[in-house]
Order: structure tokens, then C-alpha cells, then sequence
DNA sequence: AAGTAAACGAGACGGTACGTCCTGTCTTTAG
DNA sequence: CTAAAGACAGGACGTACCGTCTCGTTTACTT
């Protein structure tokens, strides 16, 4: 990762040129040439870069494109409020499947999803810093304070509930759904959540 | 792939023994050492075949690992009707999650959902011959036979809203439920989709 | 080193082309940029041979000089045999400053040496199979054979004190010197050891 | 090289410190590691100095270690005149013997004749300030002095066939000779040059 | 005393070669 | 014609050095 915590005394200091050059860099490929296609070697050099610079600051491709997502992912999947909670509940699933199908980062978070199934690191990586759950967390958290899902809900559960399906047909390319669909969908979640 | 059409008619003959080797290899492999260490040549070494017998009868780790997969998931994803509707949904869940997370097959189907993600010659492959899909579409078309879904649900969709969540849960890494967490899961899922 | 002592019973066989392109790519490339310049990779690709396959056949780029250097040497080293001593060591001296800074195996001889007060390994390879020794000791032998020389002479130093200043000439890559000169060099050379 | 020609008139003065902390780390890594593991880099650590301190005052590690054995040189190759010219001459080989095979500065002077067949550069700094010549031209020089070599005596030609077959045997690692081996030694070379 | 300017230690920069590993293909002998 | 064995061309891996370039700091000489 290369947020810093300590500023090192001495030294010259990290370029910030180079490090947003590796980011777009990795951010580009991704979507012209798929994960698998990706070499650090290719992304150093795409990014005009030496190799030691990246790996000076991350540790693997895994983790540059983490922290590419991650900081578009938050203003991507910003789901304002709607009027009541099975409009905010459609109209999240419906931001995610967005992001999940057509945003560089949530292309990049699939192939995270994917890779983690490979490397613990990466695993770990998402899991300590998931790009989806605190939208998610949110929009649960309002339907709560609405009254329209119970106090007791349990929230690790209700976010695999309400994301588990749509990641699963994303993962699978499934064709996309109906605004309809989705109406539909966050009706049957609250519905299945009523006391 | 290995599904061989016509028999050659002359020549020496493909060796079944070399076959069951390198599926037995894979699936062994796969548990020590995990997907990304496997390599072609360390799968021909572990079943002492030669690289070239490996690449006539598949063309990547990814084929062999569902092939080897194949053979084992119908068998240990085969859950027997239960009294009713709801503990057969929690049965069935209870099944996939003892699936996904410690047989072998269930591994390997989970380093090819993560693979699919990078490779789209595997995302075909699983979406053309799921190990899952089968098993829940039969679970969920026995409650509606029994009248505890509606005859117009999706299944799809319902597929989606009742595997999604847990693998959302297995992909992850979470900790382990309750039998009585799956029991209150399935009934959330009839609750859902009933009226 | 190349030379491969038992044959191995199966596999491909090492291809003779590679082998041949590598020995060439070096000897071309030493002349045209110089030991320094040269590096394992560069000789790969100049040869149209993959690093691996160089790796597989020599340790190092001191080891595939030696052994291009030496299938030369030999021939362009011998120095056939004059009418008298003085002639004959004369003859000897001006054709190993001809091949030294002249023949392609020459300067490769000259990295060597250089090369080896760097790397023991080098000196070791050098010191077993050294390219000039064998013809100095056969011109000195021819001379003691004549009674030139005394039967006593200790060959080790006499091919010393023959080669050695022509090699600290060459080395320093001081101007060529006439005939005349080591016409009188060879005789000093005898007159030295007489009696 | 580190000799300033003009003095600049303002600025932080050259740290002589620096200077000998560079020219000792150099003497002791070319003994402890040998010259191909020596790095601009390990000297600077070594010398606690910046690497950019280094390469302002010298251009590669060779001219270092050229320094710093230029320093010692004169010094250990000072061979005090003896009482006749065979037993100067044979003084001269075993101390020249001793200084190349034991001394640091001896050692950094074969490190730099092997690296000047590969460098250019290096070639022409050891043949502008050669450190062993001037040692070999006074103890010829004396000879020809006392009448034991001929007045025409080609200096160059005679530095040549007294180091060159020393240094043969010294970069090959020969075995130590005995002191009547270099009182043979000498006899031979005035034998050789008596007119 | 304040200002100027170069040298200082430190270490990141863009590059490039290292030697190893793996890919998918090819070439041998054995069955 | 398949099998095991293993060499082939190619290319990415992560590491190490190269020589250059910033940093903040230090140290002498100039006003």
C-alpha cells in the first residue's frame, strides 16, 4: 500500500507524478486488457515508470488497482436517500449493478473479488477494506431508522443478503435487469425481513 | 476437454490411467498448494505424464480443475427432499455451505468462480456446466410444487436470491452459522416471495 | 559448459543450431561492443535463442567465449616448425601478437584474462584449459629437442618468460613491433638459458 | 579523479574526510569481497558518505581504487639498490612478487589491469600512471648505470621481459617461486641482453 | 551577523540486466 | 499414434545496480 504513515526524515521524497501516473496507468489497462493481461513490468512501463517505483510503494497488481477503486469507488456508489425505503433499496441495487458492470472501479473490484479467491493477501486486502459494504451498510442503516427494517437486524447478514444475489449475477454476466426488477427485489428483502 | 468423439482407429490408444492421474493430481494439488501455485508442468510431474499428454486432452489447469470437480459435486450436493419446504431450504443451504467450504470440489469450484473473473474462457465454462445451479434449481422446484412458492417465480432470480448471499458469505472468508441462522435464512427466503 | 559427457536416453536432444547461433551471436558481439557491453539477454537475442536455453548450456558469458575462443585457437595458434630455433620462436612470438590482437579468439582470450583477475571461476576455467599455453610449450619442447635448449628447463617458467611480455605488451595495447624485434627477442630468449 | 584544478570561491569546501573515508572503504571491500561485488553503492554505505559525493569526485569505482592504490604503490615497490645487479634485479622480482600477491595496493592494480581489457577508460588510466613501471624503470635504469646492461637498452622493450613474465605467473595464480628461483630469474635477463 | 552557494547524507527516480520460472510447442525414443 | 522426457523460443518475475535527481542540512566564504 503506499499510504504513508510517518514522514521520513530525510531523503528525496516520493513522487506523487509517478504514483498518480502508476494508478491511471493500471486504471487504463484494466479495461483494455483485462486482469490476467496485466504485468507489473507492462504497467511500469504504460505508466512510465521503473519497475522498483512500484514495487517500492505496492507489493503486487492486486494491490494498486485496490487503491485505484477505492478512491472512486465511495463517490460512485453514493446513493442519495429516496423517499421511502423500498425507493432507496431499488435504487441502490440499481446504482451497484452500474458500477459493478460499467465503472473502471467496479470492473477493478470484480477482478479483486476474483483474485482473492487465489491469494489469501488479496483476500485479506478486500476484506479489511471492501469497496461495497459501508454503501451498502448505509442505505440498510437508513430502511432501520425508518422503522421499515427491524433493530435486531443483523447487518453482516442483511448486506449478504441485499448484495450476495447481485454480485452473484454480475460475477456470471447475467443480462441486465429491469428498474422493475429491482422495485421488486428490494420489496421481497424487506418483505422477508418483517417481524 | 476430454470428452473424446470417435475412437481413432489405429495407433496406441489414450491412457485412461494417465487421464485419472492428472485429474487426481489437480485435485490433490489444488488443497496443498492452492490455484495460483499450480502450474502445468508441476500437474504432469505430480502425475508422472508427460506436459504434452496434459495439453492434448485440455488447454488450461482451469478445464482439468472442473473436470475434476464435476465428477465429485453432484454427489455431495445431493440433498434429499425434507419434511417441508423450510427445512429443506436450510438443509440445502447447510449443504452448499459444507460444500463450498471444505470439500474439494467446493474449492475448486471456488478458485474457478475467481478465475472466470480474469478469464473469459472460464466464465463460459461455468456458466455452461454450473456445478451449483442444478442442485438449487431441484430444491427450489420441489417448494414450489409444494405450493409454498408461487408457480410464476423466476428461477433465475430465485436461484440468484437464495445461492448469491452464501456464496457471498464462503467467497469471504466469514466464520461459520448456526443451523438455526440457515433455518431463519430460509424462511426469510419464502417470506420474501410469497402472496 | 557445453561438452556433455553421457548422453541422456531420452528427451529432445540439445539442438546443434542453438548452440551454433550462440557461439556466434557471442564472437560477433565481443567485436562489435566489447566484453562490458555484452550480457546474457543481448546474446539470447542476437542469437534467436531464448535466455533459458543459454543458461541450460553455459553458467555464464566468460564460459561461452571460452569455449568459442577455443574452437579457434588451436588452429590459428600453430606455427609450424622453422629451419632453426631463433627462427622458429620468432616466428611463434610474431603469430601469437598476430592472434592476439587481431583474431576474434584473441580478444576474446584478452576479456578472459581480464576477466578472470575479477571472478575465481573464470580463472579456474582459464587455468584448465588455457588457449595459448599448448602451443608456447610445444615451441619451446621443439627448441630443447634441437639442443637449443638444455633438457633441464623447467617448462612452466620458460613459457612464462616467453609469453609473459608479450602478453604485458598486448595487454597495455602497445604499438606493433617489427620483425627485426622479435627476431632478437628470441634470441635473447636463448641466449638466457644457455649453458 | 579527485584532484580540483581551480579552487571555486564560494561554497561548502570538499570534505577531505569523505575522501579518505571513500579511498579506505575501497582498499578494504577490494580485499574482504573482491572487486565484481564492490558497488558505487556499497562504498558509499560502507564510507557513511552519499552516493551523489562519490560520483562527484570520482567517476567509477576503478578510478577509486586507482587512487587509493596509487597512493601506496611507490612506497611498497621501493627496492633499495643492492650491491650487484643480479642480486638488485632478483630483489626487485621478489619484492614486485610480494607486492602484487600480497599487498592491498598489488591487489587493486591486478583488479585494474583485468578491468582495463574490458573498459577503454580504464586502459588509458592505468597506462597514463602505470604503478609498477617506474619501479622496473630505476632498477633497469641502475643496471645499465653500472654497465651490466648495454647502454641502448630499449627501456620499454626491457620493462616488458622483466614484469611481463611476473605478472604472467601473478594473474594466473601461479605458485610462489623460491629466492633462487628470481636470482636465476635475474641472471637470465642480463644473460639475454649481454651484448 | 546575515547572506550566498556549494557540498553534505539520504534515498527515490527511470532504466536495464540479472538468473529463475512457466508457457505452449516441438522433437526425440519407446510401446 | 500416444506415451514420457525434456529442449525449444519467449516473456514476466522480483532483485540489484546504474547514474541522476531532489530533499533538508551543514559549512565555509563573502559582504
Amino acid at each position: 500500500m503506499s499510504t504513508a504513515g510517518e514522514t521520513p526524515a530525510t531523503g528525496r521524497p516520493r513522487s506523487e507524478t509517478a504514483r498518480q501516473a502508476v494508478l491511471h496507468a493500471v486504471d487504463n489497462m484494466l479495461v483494455e486488457q483485462g486482469y490476467a493481461a496485466m504485468t507489473m513490468k507492462g504497467i511500469a512501463e504504460r505508466a512510465g515508470v521503473g519497475k522498483q517505483t512500484v514495487y517500492r510503494w505496492w507489493s503486487s497488481k492486486a494491490e494498486i488497482l485496490h487503491e485505484a477503486a477505492t478512491l472512486d469507488a465511495s463517490h460512485e456508489l453514493a446513493s442519495p436517500a429516496a423517499a421511502d425505503s423500498p425507493s432507496d433499496l431499488a435504487a441502490y441495487a440499481e446504482t451497484l449493478v452500474t458500477f459493478l458492470t460499467t465503472s473502471h472501479a467496479g470492473l477493478a473490484y470484480r477482478a479483486l473479488v476474483g483474485e482473492a479467491q487465489h491469494d489469501p493477501k488479496v483476500a485479506e486486502l478486500i476484506s479489511a477494506s471492501d469497496l461495497v459494504k459501508p454503501s451498502a451498510r448505509a442505505v440498510i442503516q437508513r430502511a432501520v431508522e425508518r422503522g421499515d427494517l427491524p433493530a435486531s437486524t443483523d447487518m453482516e447478514d442483511a448486506i449478504a443478503e441485499l448484495v450476495g444475489p447481485i454480485l452473484y449475477l454480475v460475477l456470471r454476466n447475467a443480462p441486465a435487469r429491469s428498474r422493475g426488477h429491482w422495485r421488486r427485489y428490494a420489496q421481497r428483502f424487506l418483505d422477508g425481513r418483517r417481524s
